[in-house]
DNA sequence: AAGGGTTGTCGAAGCGCTTCGACGCTGTTT
DNA sequence: AAACAGCGTCGAAGCGCTTCGACAACCCTT
């Protein structure tokens, strides 16, 4: 069973390869009746274009390439949320989706772009010093990342508002009365590495308690029960007023619960607790949790527009942020 | 800057361009001297092949397709896991991976394979009865699939051994003097579905069971904290003697532990607990827990290295199970 | 009735690569 | 000395598609 060409389609409908081309296109008029032969003709066979030629006659492969980042280890279950929602969308596009990890290094992007195998790229959990970002510039192919830089000029980033995260937090507690709040964050070495999204949320937070006229403290927080127990009893020990807590830390963020009810603490009489976290996640802990979500299939889905938008020749912001949403659970009380 | 072209490289390297292309691909003798003056030509020039033009001439992409399974709400970490280490086999092979979602249907399989973008197809995840199984039977493209289907005749198959992830835990738990042995699964609708794997743990753990004259029960389990505390209590009041606990439920696992301590079981002196889980979820846990692990880089590569082999036209087994792995740590003693 | 737009279709020229057959060498065999 | 076999290289023919210019055929204007 050989594949089927536009040749036979031409032939099948008695018309020129030509003719054939520009209805599947739409690039010139063709009348409704020479349309609707080719279309069925196109069905009657089977018809799908061969993407190399596609490709090579046309200089656009329809097809963009998703970066996942280097660093290992990061099994963050939203990274596959964001590269469904990056799949569906560009599908919708017609364009497919082709997966790449940074670990080949500058050569990867530079190959795919120079082999014209991708239109462009979208480049996930982009980090302040991102040594893939000064490639990008130089590369100039159309891309869109997910994360900002330090440097974010001349590009196209897209990401959560992690500040309004962290506000929107302190704005629930301050708003049900608590007058002393805490944030327990991410791994001290996540900091240190300069991932921006934990920074942005501290801020949020803390700007938004001063705001409130709430007192805020905000502490890193490490990941093994032993560790989270440790830090939960430090931080009411040293500001035994704290009525409230935002725990952004996935990992954590059922320990903390464990170690509140070691310590003889109820959720949400004695202690409100506000997770950022994926909403499975919340609801699976007890009692379930008021969260804000990050909503990675908008995020996925905006990267590709904006890309999509790119490739079309339209101009583009250079930021587009995302509001985070607040769910209001069994966690969180009037004081 | 123009794109440079094989021609510009042979106008280079004074050779014709047939010459560049067998240097680059070898696949005729060309003398030392002329080799070495077309690759110092390729490097100086920065040539890289443009890929629609090589598969349209050679009737190879050099892609490869990653299937994503249909099942929304699929947040297993480990699938993000598989998927890095499909890419990066794949690029040892010189090939790249285009990523598809199981949910454009039969239709987005037969797109890519009929438009020749892709050389083959991974599919993760397969479940009992795949429905994109029977399709890719009469697709007659290349395939691997992760996971077993009822029917795998014909196919390619790549899994854990679960039965054998099973029957290690409960040997181990056996091998410390532990005589009645429990199970907690993965929730009630995980084995409605029919999902392979989950039963096979079950089986394995049970026939292991009984080999080493331990008795065995095996529980569903749901995982919200509340649902998985009743569920550990109602299963050690039913079953007192239970010494030895085996979870297979990587959202459950902190949980249970949160549940015994509430009902005052120590771990390991009550009770030693074995989690089938990622080594990074068993060593957040206090204590630490013993755990099989699923080596998820090994069969994404596997499932890899098998696709190459048949596109060489090599001939490979039909079913390859990959031994899962027990690590010690502090929550299972002798009994 | 002649000119001038539109509209719909066709033919052919590539796009950049692989691969096949041809051909001039040099070296070996008769 | 003729015949032959490799070896290393070249030229050209596609691969299946898009796109450009050409050109009938038609409908309006003058």
């Amino acid at each position: 069973m050989r594949t089927v060409t536009i040749a036979d389609v031409a032939r099948h409908a008695g018309v020129a390869v030509s003719t054939v081309s520009y209805v599947l296109s739409g690039k010139r008029a063709i009348s409704e009746s020479t349309s609707e032969r080719v279309m069925r003709s196109v069905r009657a066979l089977g018809y799908h274009p061969n993407a190399g030629a596609r490709a090579l006659a046309s200089k656009r492969s329809n097809v963009i390439a998703l970066v996942l980042p280097l660093r290992a280890g990061m099994h963050l279950p939203v990274l596959m949320q964001f590269a469904t929602s990056v799949v569906t969308t560009a599908r919708r596009f017609d364009h497919d989706v082709l997966l790449m990890t940074a670990d080949e290094g500058p050569d990867g992007l530079r190959r795919v772009a120079a082999s014209a195998m991708v239109d462009g790229l979208v480049l996930m959990d982009v980090e302040i010093h991102d040594p893939r970002v000064p490639l990008l510039r130089d590369l100039g192919e159309p891309s869109v990342l997910i994360g900002f830089p330090a440097d974010a000029s001349g590009l196209t980033c897209v990401d959560l508002n992690f500040a309004q995260a962290g506000a929107i937090c302190a704005e629930h507690l301050a708003g049900l009365g608590h007058r002393e709040i805490a944030l327990l964050g991410a791994p001290n070495v996540v900091y240190k590495r300069g991932t921006a999204f934990a920074e942005r949320v501290m801020e949020g937070f803390v700007a938004a308690g001063h705001r409130h006229a709430a007192g805020t403290v905000a502490w890193p927080c490490e990941e093994t029960f032993d560790e989270v127990c440790a830090t939960v009893s430090a931080l009411l020990e040293r500001h035994p007023g704290t009525s409230g807590l935002v725990v952004h830390n996935e990992a954590a963020v059922g320990h903390v619960l464990g170690a509140l009810r070691v310590l003889g603490r109820r959720v949400p009489q004695d202690v409100s607790v506000v997770a950022i976290c994926p909403d499975d996640v919340a609801e699976r802990a007890s009692p379930a949790l008021t969260s804000v979500l990050i909503p990675a299939e908008d995020v996925g889905a905006q990267a590709v527009n904006l890309l999509m938008a790119k490739l079309e020749g339209e101009s583009v912001p250079e930021a587009t942020l995302l509001n985070p949403r607040l769910t209001v659970r069994r966690s969180t009380a009037a004081r």
